[in-house]
DNA sequence: AACTATCGCAACGACATGTTGCGTTAAGGA
DNA sequence: TCCTTAACGCAACATGTCGTTGCGATAGTT
């Protein structure tokens, strides 16, 4: 047609995507602000209007990289860092327990946190992704397993016990306590490993399955 | 104007709404099909087109009752009838609590629970639905405490542990493990009272407050 | 049988998700 | 430094759900 300039064909000069300066800052950005999202608004208010306003970013950008909303909760979940125990065990069960519990909770009530407890919740879609968050909390637990299985070698808890439910026991209250926002202090802990520990030491009453 | 026609006004025949035949039909259907639908579908997916189709009603009608999808969810929830315990109290702490909690987690798996339960989750919306659904669950936890409540009198659970974080122990566990679908049975109920009263017994070691 | 509350149907606006075309900016190899 | 083009910003569009409104049809109630 008129007009149109045909340019020889050339190799191109550059073939990889493009990774530092400014889709650097634009993921960054976006990944930070998506976060910070789902920890203040949850899950079914999470808009990503509103991250790419926060990211200052515009909204194409996101869609380019993260093609859904549930790609873009994937990513950003697993930007956070699971919580990881840095501290020595002591060997005093209780003691450790309460350390544990502590950090834990401190780590659940930061935007990290928040965000890995938004997409434990069910009804969260795609079920992939509560999948993966359900891994990424599975991990959480890695510690408590450690210390329940070596208390359980010691003596202190009775072998019979199950050691995934008796870490419910302590864990599912304080999740439900800090989403309904009720009080989650020391005493609350210390309350509900005292009457765990107590009550999977060895030597207590247990019925029998009829 | 040319064609209007001008009625002689006259007192109006009926007053009251109608309660009775196909009104009455509409709403019934309306609001079995929303519990159906929240138990199905959780709050997040709950559609009001789905729950017209399924009540054979058109979607305008139920507008017009309820205005907003968070108004007919909360007339679907006060349809739920609350978990009632109708079983007499044998004195036993441990098998009452058996009966209890395995009549609950009946119910829990029931629409009406499921229902419940849906709207018992955080980042639901508005936050009085939220409100209203905890009232109603917390409502279901009366035998609950009336359970402990007579076993401190008793002397079978030391005064100074906690009533509702005492059950949250048993309850919290229960619920978590019924929303990931793990196994929630006679063995696991049983575990779950017999470390938590075992535990809760006078005489048990304490952590002393710091 | 007459009156009218309530229904069904259709059309509309608002809002969020996700897509696409095009012009502009800047990363990075020459 | 200069050129190519990957990745961006902007605007416009398609879709799906919520929620509203007008109007004619249906069916309680008197």
């Amino acid at each position: 047609m008129a007009g149109t300039k045909k340019k020889l064909a050339r190799a191109p000069v550059t073939r990889g995507v493009r990774v530092g300066g400014r889709s650097k800052r634009v993921v960054e950005a976006a990944l930070r602000a998506a976060v910070n999202e789902l920890a203040r608004s949850g899950y079914t208010a999470f808009q990503i209007e509103e991250v790419a306003r926060e990211a200052g970013v515009n909204r194409t950008s996101i869609y380019r990289r993260w093609p859904t909303k549930a790609k873009l909760l994937e990513a950003a979940l697993r930007e956070v860092s699971p919580f990881h125990n840095t501290q020595a065990m002591t060997g005093n069960l209780r003691r450790d327990l309460l350390d544990l519990s502590q950090r834990l909770v401190r780590w659940m009530r930061s935007a990290q946190g928040k965000t890995l407890m938004s997409l434990l919740t069910r009804d969260v879609r795609p079920p992939e992704l509560v999948r993966l968050a359900r891994t990424l909390g599975d991990e959480s637990l890695a510690p408590w397993w450690a210390l329940v299985e070596s208390a359980k070698l010691r003596g202190e808890i009775a072998r019979g016990i199950d050691a995934r439910l008796l870490i419910q026991m302590i864990l599912a209250p304080v999740t439900v306590r800090l989403e309904r926002g009720e009080r989650v202090n020391t005493k609350v802990l210390t309350t509900l490993i005292d009457v765990a520990v107590s009550g999977a030491a060895p030597g207590q009453r247990r019925t029998r399955a009829r």
